[in-house]
Order: C-alpha cells, then sequence, then structure tokens
RNA sequence: GCCCAGAUGGCGGAAUUGGUAGACGCGCGGGAUUCAAAAUCCCGUUCUCGCAAGAGAGUGAGGGUUCGAUUCCCUCUCUGGGCACCA
C-alpha cells in the first residue's frame, strides 16, 4: 500500500494555500458572511501547546466547514500581548517587553501557521502595538465622556518588602509569590467602569444561542436580588443606619447590627472613644485576610468589635447593638441587621454573647434558640411578629415591605452583586490611561488628537514603590510641553481585559488608521456567528466584552448590541485524568508527535479524544490508531479497487454525508471521524469508485485538511477542495428495507429478528415469536402484553 | 459551606426522543506474512459459568416510576471546575 509521507505532503499544500492567497477573505463579497473567531492568545515564549491545538484545531475546521456549505469565513487570529508575563521576564533579564513580546508574536505567527489553520493574516492585531492601544484608549474617552469611567480609592495588594503591587496570582494564600513575606492591603485612587449600569442588560441572554451553563454563571455573576432597605435609627438620634435585606420577614428578631469593616462610619463611631483601639486592630486583622477565610464557613473564622453604639428596631423598638464584623462586605448597605434566622449572624452572636430570638418555626409555635446549635433558617411561620403573627414568612415578605414603606422605615430595593470594573493597574506593560492631572490634581481626558498615548520607554522595570511610568522623564515632559506647567500625566495602565473587550470589532478594519473601526463595514460582519475559547472566561472577558460593545452601541458607534451571537466552550485536555503542567512535569509537547504523524492527525487525534466541550484524556499510544486510519484512508482514496455491491456503497456513503455534518454541527468531532472509520472499514472489503472518492475526501477536509487536498488533486481535481461545496446527502438513500430488532420479554432481551421496516405489529409479533428463544419464554406463562415500537424494539410480558 | 458539571469494559469514549449497553479507537490474546523483527492484514476481546447454544450479573451506591432506565424522579458517595459569606 502507498504509504502517506505526511511531513513532506503538508508542507507542500500549505506553501500553495499561502502563495495562491487561498484565505484572504473578501470582506466585501456578497456571498452569506460567516465570522468564526476563537479567543485570541496572549504570546507565550513557549512553543504552542496542546491546549493551543485543542482549541484551534477545530476551531479551525468548524471554519472550513461553513466555507464548504458555500459562506464567506472570515477567521482572523491575533494577539493580546499586554500583560504580566512580558513584565516580569523584563524584570528578570531587562529585555524590554516590547522587544519580548513582538520576539514571540512572530515565534507564535510561524507556529499558527504550520498548523495549517484558514487565518487570514493580513488581518489581524496586536493588541501591545500603537496602532491597536491607541483605540483601546479611545475606548476609554468614549466610556469617560459617558460617566461611565470615575476614579475611587481601593484595596490593592501590597507587598511591603518587594515594594510592589501584586496581582492575585501572585498573592495567594497570603504570602508573596517573589519573598514570602505577608502581603498586606493598601489603599490607591484607581479607575473604574460603571459595568454596573449595564447589569439589567447583562442578564439579559434571549437572543444569545450560548451554553446553558455559562448563562447561567454570568446570571449568578450579576446576582440580581430583590429586597428592601431598612432604616434604623441610632439610639442618641445622631445617624440612621440602613440595613439592606432581602428577608425582612425575620425583622422582628433582629437582635443586632453588623456594618462591613471598610465601612467609614466604624471610623466615626470609634474615634475618640474606648472602643477605638480595639476596633481598629481588629478592622487590622481583618483586613490582612484573604477573601476566601474571611468568607469561609465555620464559627471560628467569625471577627469583630463593638462600636460602642445603639440603634432601634423600627419594628419593636428594641436597643441593639452596633458591630463590625469580617463578614459584612461593602455590598449594598454595607450593614446587615443581624437575627437568629442567619447561621453567620448565629455564629457571630454566640462568640461575641450577643441574645438571640426567633420569629418563625414550623408551626408558629414559640421556639428558643437556646434549645438550639444552629440558625433556623427554614420557612415557616411567624410568631412574636406584631401583626404578622401567624402568617407564612414568605406571605409576609411583600406585605412588611409595604408596612414598613407606610411607616417611612424602609423601602424596596434592588442590588446587584456585580462590582464595577477597576481597570488600573500599577504595571508598566498595558496601555497608559489617556488621562492627564492639573497642577490641583483634578484628572482631565487626554484629547483624541494625542491618541495614541504613547507608552513611555525611559522606565526602569525593578520594582520602587510606584507605577513605573511614574519614572519617565519623558513622560512628565510631553505632558508638560503638551498641556502646560504642572500637569501631570497618569501613571497607571489598563487591565489588558480592556484591550481584549472590543478586539473583534477591529478585525474586520484593522487597515483604518483615523478610526478604530468603520460601522458599516462592523454592522455587516458582526456580530460573531461563532466565538470559540474557555469557560473560564465566563465571567470576565465574556461579561466586560458585552459591556464595552453595549456601551458603544448605546453611544451609536454600531448598531448590534451584542457582539456573540453563539458560543461555544472547548474543554480541557488532561494526561492520565490530571491537568496538565509543567509543575506536575506531566505537559505533552505537540512537536514531537508533528513530526512524527503531521498535523492532520495530530488534529483529528485531539478530536477523536473525546468530545470536544468536555475535554479529553491525552494518550501517547492513541494518536497511532489515527495515523494507522489516514494511512488506510489515503490507500482508499489513492489506489483502484473494484466495488462488490454499488447499492450497499451508495447506502454507506449517504448515511456518512448525513452523519459527518450532522456532527460536525454540533461539534461531535470524534464520532465524526469514527464514522469515518466505520466507512472506510467497510470500503476495505467492498471497494469505491471515483464518485464517491470525490465525495469521501471533501467529507474529511474540514478534519484533515491537507490530506483531502492531496486525495482531491490525486482524484485529477485541478481547483483547491475548499473551493467545492459540501456533498449533499439523497434521503431516500438513507433508510434501510430492514431493521434487526431486539425481542423481550419481561424486559430481557431473549432474541433478535430481521424484519421489512414498514412490517405491521400483527407481523412483527408473529415472526417474533418463531424465534425458537422467545417461544421457549412465551410457554411459561401467559402473554398479557405484547410491544412493538416499529424501528426500536419488540416486547412480551409473560405472567 | 454554596453553585455548576460529571461517574459506562484494562484505557479514551459511543448509545441524537425511555427501546438490543459497550460503536470507533487504544491495549491485550491468537493467527497469517517474515530468516527474524518492525510494519501490515485476519480472528477474538464487559465480567462469571459453559466446547457451544445459552444462562446469570452489569453504566458510582441504594431506592422509585415503567413491559422496558446509562437516559426520568428521590437519597447518598466520590471526582472535577467555579466562588465575591450577598444578608
Amino acid at each position: 500500500m502507498a504509504s502517506y509521507d505526511a511531513s513532506e505532503i503538508e508542507s507542500k499544500w500549505r506553501k500553495k494555500w499561502t502563495d495562491s492567497k487561498l484565505y484572504e477573505v473578501d470582506l466585501n463579497s456578497d456571498k452569506p458572511k460567516y465570522y468564526n473567531l476563537v479567543m485570541f492568545p496572549y504570546p507565550s515564549g513557549d512553543k504552542l501547546h496542546v491546549g493551543h491545538w485543542y482549541n484551534y484545531a477545530p476551531a479551525d475546521s468548524w471554519g472550513r466547514y461553513m466555507r464548504m456549505k458555500g459562506h464567506n469565513v472570515f477567521q482572523p487570529m491575533g494577539f493580546d500581548s499586554f500583560g504580566l508575563p512580558a513584565e516580569n521576564y523584563a524584570i528578570k533579564s531587562g529585555v524590554h517587553p516590547r522587544e519580548s513580546t513582538l520576539k514571540n508574536v512572530e515565534h507564535m505567527k510561524k507556529q499558527l501557521s504550520d498548523m495549517g489553520a484558514m487565518y487570514d493574516w493580513d488581518k489581524s492585531v496586536t493588541t501591545s502595538e500603537p496602532d491597536y492601544y491607541r483605540w483601546s484608549q479611545w475606548v476609554f474617552l468614549q466610556l469617560y465622556g459617558k460617566d461611565l469611567a470615575y476614579k475611587k480609592t481601593a484595596p490593592v495588594n501590597w507587598c511591603d518588602s518587594c515594594q510592589t503591587v501584586l496581582a492575585n496570582e501572585q498573592a495567594q494564600d497570603g504570602t508573596c509569590e517573589r519573598c514570602d513575606s505577608e502581603v498586606t492591603k493598601k489603599d490607591l485612587a484607581q479607575w473604574f467602569f460603571k459595568i454596573r449600569d449595564y447589569a439589567e442588560d447583562l442578564l439579559n441572554h434571549d437572543d444569545l444561542d450560548w451554553p446553558e451553563k455559562t448563562v447561567l454563571m454570568q446570571k449568578n455573576w450579576i446576582g440580581k436580588s430583590e429586597g428592601c432597605d431598612i432604616d434604623f435609627k441610632l439610639e442618641d438620634g445622631s445617624e440612621t443606619l440602613t440595613c439592606y435585606t432581602t428577608r425582612p420577614d425575620t425583622l422582628f428578631s433582629v437582635t443586632f447590627i453588623v456594618v462591613a469593616p471598610e465601612h467609614p462610619l466604624v471610623d466615626k463611631f470609634v474615634e475618640g472613644t474606648e472602643y477605638e483601639d480595639e476596633v481598629k486592630k481588629m478592622r487590622e486583622k481583618i483586613y490582612n485576610q484573604t477573601d476566601i477565610e474571611r468568607t469561609s464557613e465555620g464559627g471560628k473564622d467569625k471577627l469583630g468589635a463593638f462600636l460602642g453604639k445603639y440603634a432601634i428596631n423600627p419594628a419593636n423598638g428594641e436597643k441593639v447593638p452596633v458591630y463590625m464584623a469580617n463578614f459584612a462586605l461593602m455590598y449594598g448597605t454595607g450593614v446587615v441587621m443581624a437575627d437568629a434566622h442567619d447561621q453567620r449572624d448565629f455564629e457571630f452572636a454566640h462568640k461575641y454573647d450577643i441574645p438571640l430570638k426567633f420569629v418563625i418555626s414550623e408551626d408558629g409555635k414559640e421556639i428558643d434558640p437556646k434549645d438550639f446549635d444552629e440558625a433556623y433558617v427554614e420557612d415557616g411561620m411567624l410568631f412574636n411578629s406584631g401583626e404578622f403573627s401567624g402568617m407564612n414568612n414568605r406571605e409576609a415578605l411583600p406585605k412588611m415591605i409595604k408596612w414598613l414603606e407606610e411607616n417611612k422605615n424602609g423601602r424596596a430595593t434592588i442590588n446587584y452583586r456585580l462590582r464595577d470594573w477597576l481597570i488600573s493597574r500599577q504595571r508598566y506593560w498595558g496601555a497608559p490611561i489617556p488621562v492627564v492631572y492639573d497642577p490641583e490634581g483634578n484628572p482631565h481626558p487626554v484629547p483624541e488628537e494625542h491618541l495614541p498615548w504613547m507608552l513611555p520607554t525611559d522606565v526602569e522595570f525593578k520594582p520602587t514603590g510606584e507605577s513605573p511610568l511614574a519614572a519617565s522623564k519623558e513622560f512628565i515632559e510631553r505632558t508638560e510641553k503638551i498641556f502646560g506647567k504642572g500637569w501631570r500625566p497618569e501613571v497607571d495602565t489598563m487591565d489588558t481585559f480592556v484591550c481584549s473587550s472590543w478586539y473583534y470589532l477591529r478585525y474586520p478594519c484593522t487597515t483604518m488608521e483615523d478610526m478604530p473601526f468603520d460601522k458599516k463595514v462592523d454592522d455587516k460582519w458582526l456580530p460573531v456567528d461563532m466565538y470559540i475559547g474557555g469557560p473560564e472566561h465566563a465571567c470576565m472577558h465574556l461579561l466586560y466584552a458585552r459591556f464595552i460593545n453595549m456601551a458603544l452601541h448605546d453611544m451609536g458607534h454600531i448598531g448590534f448590541k451584542e457582539p456573540f451571537k453563539k458560543l461555544v466552550h472547548q474543554g480541557m485536555v488532561t494526561k492520565d485524568g490530571a491537568k496538565m503542567s509543567k509543575s506536575k512535569g506531566n505537559v505533552v509537547s505537540p512537536d514531537e508527535f508533528i513530526e512524527k504523524y503531521g498535523s492532520d492527525v495530530f488534529r483529528m487525534y485531539l478530536m477523536f479524544m473525546g468530545p470536544f466541550t468536555d475535554g479529553g484524556d491525552w494518550n501517547d499510544k492513541g494518536i497511532t490508531g489515527i495515523a494507522r486510519f489516514v494511512d488506510r484512508f489515503f490507500g482508499v482514496v489513492s489506489e483502484k479497487s473494484e466495488v462488490k455491491d454499488s447499492k450497499a456503497l451508495a447506502k454507506a456513503l449517504n448515511k456518512l454525508i448525513k452523519k459527518v455534518s450532522a456532527d460536525i454541527e454540533r461539534f461531535q468531532f470524534n464520532t465524526c471521524v469514527a464514522a469515518m472509520m466505520e466507512f472506510v472499514n467497510f470500503v476495505m472489503k467492498n471497494g469505491i469508485d471515483d464518485e464517491s472518492r470525490k465525495v469521501l475526501v471533501r467529507l474529511i477536509a474540514p478534519l484533515a485538511p491537507h490530506l483531502a487536498e492531496e486525495g482531491w488533486s490525486v482524484l485529477g481535481e485541478k481547483d483547491s477542495i475548499f473551493n467545492s461545496q459540501w456533498p449533499e446527502y439523497d434521503e431516500k438513500l438513507v433508510v434501510d428495507d430492514t431493521v434487526v430488532l431486539g425481542v423481550q420479554v419481561n424486559g430481557k432481551v431473549r432474541g433478535e429478528v430481521e424484519i421489512g421496516v414498514h412490517t405491521s405489529q400483527e407481523n412483527a409479533l408473529e415472526i417474533a415469536r418463531l424465534n425458537p428463544n422467545v417461544s421457549k419464554y412465551l410457554e411459561e406463562g401467559k402473554v398479557v402484553k405484547e410491544i412493538y415500537v416499529p424501528g426500536k424494539i419488540i416486547g412480551f410480558v409473560v405472567k
């Protein structure tokens, strides 16, 4: 058998594709457009890993399939090239981030080209280049102009010994990744985007073809809750504490109030009092807890202190103490009413000896917290609750809110747990925030004519305690020259998520120099028809991109509200069931396998491993099965054979077209490959003609583009297979004349019979009864029920 | 602790709407070819018993609905992922 020399054949076709500009997209074509997008990679210095291949190869197969189905497929690729690794590398090696980044981009581009995917490299973006980030800055200015950007103080992770801000990733378990010393919090004035303004719009996924799981995750992340604010006046009348709660039904059980440590009232209450020392010490302790520690379950971790104040419960006039507690967050109003019907409150009260009482029980009879080890959190009937006693607590909820409103003690409110988006980074390798400060310290946007607001190059990367840009002389001189003496630039850069929240708008417009994108072009090409990327981006990138897109839409820059019509997440490739990681030393490098078997075999094995959205487990030996299949496939295509049963061949081929099309449509590449293997196994016995061969190579073209192109050319075709049409099947040839059915007696299969597809119930049952092993069991009793589901099953129930 | 997803042969996985569980591939066993090996091809391969026909068990565990459950319902165990105690 002729063996298939993958490396020679694959490089031959890649060269032809490049030379003929096969994948260059005419954005003005009249063919139906299809925007097929994968989340762009960070250009690391390492080689492409299995995860990249697992993501990009099937995405490319999908694009090729859509192309053969007659679409004008736009499949761009770019680089999300700002970020921490390049900066860390610069700190270590002294190499400027732009130098290492551009080198990595070139390297990665070459590797991606070797993959044989149909990227149109004329339309690519590199987010760290001025011709891109000037427009990220433009996005900032747009939001700033619409009052969607603001500045406020927020804490960052700080390592005192390294004199630097740390990312969460660098500050795991409360210690600095670089020097192991304790991480503290430091308050800095930082820029935010008002993503909360779009909370309600972001909750609406109605027109999106997204995984349910992702929609659910976003909804939980945005966390809309409908509740009410309740006012508690201080005993001395000096202040009103407004508590947000979704459970006003527990109001009569409230015996204390807790305030978030971050709340400004904490200082106001304790300053100059006997409580000041203890409260401030406790607050320090809480601030040094990670969010996880602060939020972990179990009574031990409850921390807090009395603030020396008492408030009046508006429902019953009782005097209740006011505490600060670690589990109270600056969510809602930052003040929480506390009672025995909440487990955290219950534990806190026990630790700090605060009295508790219940107002809900199963049947409305009085119960006492002294008899309980934990909070009573079930629903039930109210007691000791004034006019609401005797009501079901859930039914009482709206009535109590109305009652609070009538008595001016509270009001219905809606809360979202989504926080505004903090975009300031005290880093060098990012897009400078285009803001300058006048001598009085007031911020002003950098006018558009000065974009790109260039990232200065005369900086020191080693940590000095401030943002690296602060050290640039050129940056200050530039600012003073343009704006006047005493003016200073903002020295923070933007979160890289800002750059990646609008890149899909730029791809169709990469050549435009005086605008980020053209409304007409983007309105034609967007939204993205298919977006493929990891599920880890469900709540960050995918929410940010939707927000930016919506904001730009509302400003009239684009005509569509949602950026991504359909979304698919790829699964993870594991090795022996474990996540691949450098530290475990179980990382599989694609290179040796590609060298040995070629990229078609490699990508088909990744697809064969398991369903695309589930991921799969890598096995070094498993890939040989695909390599054997490719050899056999090429043999079937290139060697003459005699057809033994042409009817059977036509049937098998039409079934294959149907199966492969359906499997690709639902991203089940694994069963698609299996079906192809079955067909090839059949053809090895039965033989195949040239017309059928031409169908077969087109069917495998999306999955194994080089192999298919070679086969297509061997079969005498001159044009690229990717300019051919996807085969259609004949519905008549897909249906079988006969079918083999199992025959069950009392639910157990006792035999099988082959009958015509349209056999009547009467005949089918008669044929089944004739089966000797079936009749044996039928004789054991009386047949009380007969079942015939055409095409599925024949059954008898015997008693 | 909460939320989401999952658990099927020795392994990866298949079963599209409740209808013959284990497609396809790996591995393994046997055979052909070969001086020999590799490669390739053929046969077998869920487990137990049996020469076979067949019988029994079987989709994490236990229960339920049904003529029939990997699939639907309840309880539990374990694994993976996410988390910002959301009051």
